[in-house]
DNA sequence: TTGGACTATGCAAGCGCTTACATTCATCCG
DNA sequence: CGGATGAATGTAAGCGCTTGCATAGTCCAA
């Protein structure tokens, strides 16, 4: 069982002339370590390449080092930068990521939960706020400590780090009717389960009915993908009566959407308005670019990896909930009427 | 230290009077344990909400069920879905994802590997070949299972899963000559430790150099950002003969390229054509389409992730060297001269 | 009835590291 | 000069799990 080839604190012990407890303490705190000893050890960690066994340390610690993210997917630059900007910003302070994906589902997302865990994940980040209560409690009974990213939830004791999706759903479309649309239609990602979606569109239908004269022509929810919205953006347009301005949750979801109304032969935004939602790069890549929601990918995972390490160092929280503001990015796909 | 609130196997043992042996033995080969007795165990577990310490586990197997993947960065569409299929595909085998970036930096990708390795991480997976001897070095005195992807590699003895970069650059090359286009250039990414950039170059060369009458008239290297190659492309477009097509070693290139042709007022095909690598999804929604190289990225994750699975569990390998076909997608910016 | 072949379970020795506590030794002060 | 002080190092007890081996029980054939 023992594997030969790798040293141990032994090895290097007996190879410095010293106890496994002074190497220790020479990797962990080396200002406990006269200067001689030290070079004596560093030399011997050298020579025969040591590197702390990761089972021992986490045993006799009771801490890994490590923490979980559960993205619904990686395959989709929404998730991606702000993913990157975590990884970096744990890396810096020498923790490492270990990365689970839900694919939108609670089921797969608890699996997740559970099998980093016992991965031996110190911290988790989790997207959104809503989760079953078998999700909840298991993360109550078992005192992880998390952070939810991309949200803002109002309620509950989580930490968290993102930004208002309802506001934010609110004000693009506070936009289009600012821009005289009164006839709107929603594509929308699948809302169970998501609060994200649903929030997005919740604010979307509130700034509707705040607005007298404006009236909600349909809604179609779809996975996040072109296809998809394109056909969600083909029935919308079956109707009789038509939207003059198509609201996305998403940017893929308006792209898709553009992509189907290039394809009907309708010129946007002549024609017909989309908006998008995240500003990843693919809206500013289209012709016309999008016009969308920027949401602060990058600062919210920086911001969520510093609120967790503070957590998991015990550090006093200042503030519990850490909303980021969104911004509209007026590009080419919204017309004036 | 002992962390009161966490159930151990031997709390679990003491609930469902057995030896921790047994409750050990029923989480991981129930079959040897009898049913009654499995069931008093798991009914213990469940009402304990026991969960297997991992510092432990790892130590007394030696083994931590842990997978690290460095890739350049997360914020690139281009390794985004190969490394949500590996990721799949390793969850599926119950094994944990870790990830580390590089940002295209041989030094960064040394520390990840240390930092990888020393979160127990039982194999690796790495984009590319080439990399410093002292990676190398590294690689090999750990004997650090490892598989290397995005790459197709005709020496070295490490597994790999990918394509030949090098064919691809070559065949869209011939391709675009095949379109009759004879004055060519060329925007890629930066090359030094880039062996993917760098092959893709080779290839497009000498595509070039079988063609009489064809020439590179120039070559700029940049970061992988619509800024940067717009840049480039324009720096190319300076100069007093004009390329009919460029070639691009990325999508991300190619739409920087596309993106600022327009700003110049270059019709795409017309006055130029353009070309990518890697068919993410910004290749579709262009306009026009991009047309460029299809990379497998999804199933080259999931072959990654056997690959490596099979070296953990000492499986016999029956190739070393796994290749991958990419297709030429032939969209709306390749014109015929 | 008895012994052999199994099966189910327990015992206990690690796995490699950290750390509280013990020991040693040099230093310094009264 | 003796003892108090503190720095440097060693000793050894875990941390929670796996697993080879020992033991106890069960069943059946001779």
């Amino acid at each position: 069982m023992r594997d030969s080839n790798r040293p141990s604190l032994e090895d290097v012990a007996a190879l410095a002339g010293v106890s496994t407890a002074s190497i220790s303490r020479c990797i962990n705190s080396p200002q406990k370590v006269a200067e001689p000893t030290r070079k004596r050890i560093q030399n011997a960690i050298e020579t025969l390449g040591y590197v702390p066994h990761f089972g021992g340390r986490a045993l006799a610690r009771n801490r890994t080092n490590t923490i979980g993210a559960i993205i619904p997917t990686m395959d989709n630059a929404m998730f991606a930068s702000g993913l990157q900007a975590f990884q970096e910003t744990l890396s810096a302070a020498r923790v490492t990521l270990l990365v689970g994906s839900s694919n939108y589902d609670p089921d797969q997302e608890f699996d997740a939960i559970r099998s980093l865990l016992s991965q031996g994940a110190d911290g988790l980040l989790l997207i959104g706020a809503a989760r079953p209560q078998k999700t909840l409690a298991f993360l109550t009974q078992h005192a992880v400590p998390h952070v939810l990213a991309w949200c803002c939830p109002k309620t509950g004791h989580s930490p968290s780090v993102g930004f208002d999706n309802q506001k934010s759903g609110h004000d693009i479309t506070a936009h289009v009717l600012a821009h005289g649309h009164r006839k709107l239609a929603v594509i929308c990602g699948l809302r169970e389960g998501n609060d994200r979606a649903t929030a997005r569109v919740l604010g979307i239908k509130q700034a509707i009915a705040r607005q007298s004269g404006a009236q909600l022509l349909g809604l179609e929810e779809c996975k996040y993908s072109f296809e998809e919205a394109g056909a969600a953006f083909a029935q919308l347009l079956s109707k009789p009566e038509k939207p003059s301005a198509v609201i996305c949750g998403s940017d893929v979801l308006a792209v898709g959407a553009m992509l189907q109304a290039h394809t009907m032969g309708l010129r946007v935004p002549e024609d017909i308005s989309i908006t998008g939602f995240d500003d990843i790069s693919l809206a500013r890549v289209t012709t016309p670019s999008l016009t969308t929601v920027r949401v602060p990918q990058h600062a919210m995972g920086r911001k969520a990896a510093e609120v967790l390490l503070a957590l998991l160092n015990q550090e006093p929280a200042q503030t519990l909930q850490h909303e980021l503001m969104t911004t509209i990015v007026d590009r080419g796909t919204l017309a004036r009427v």
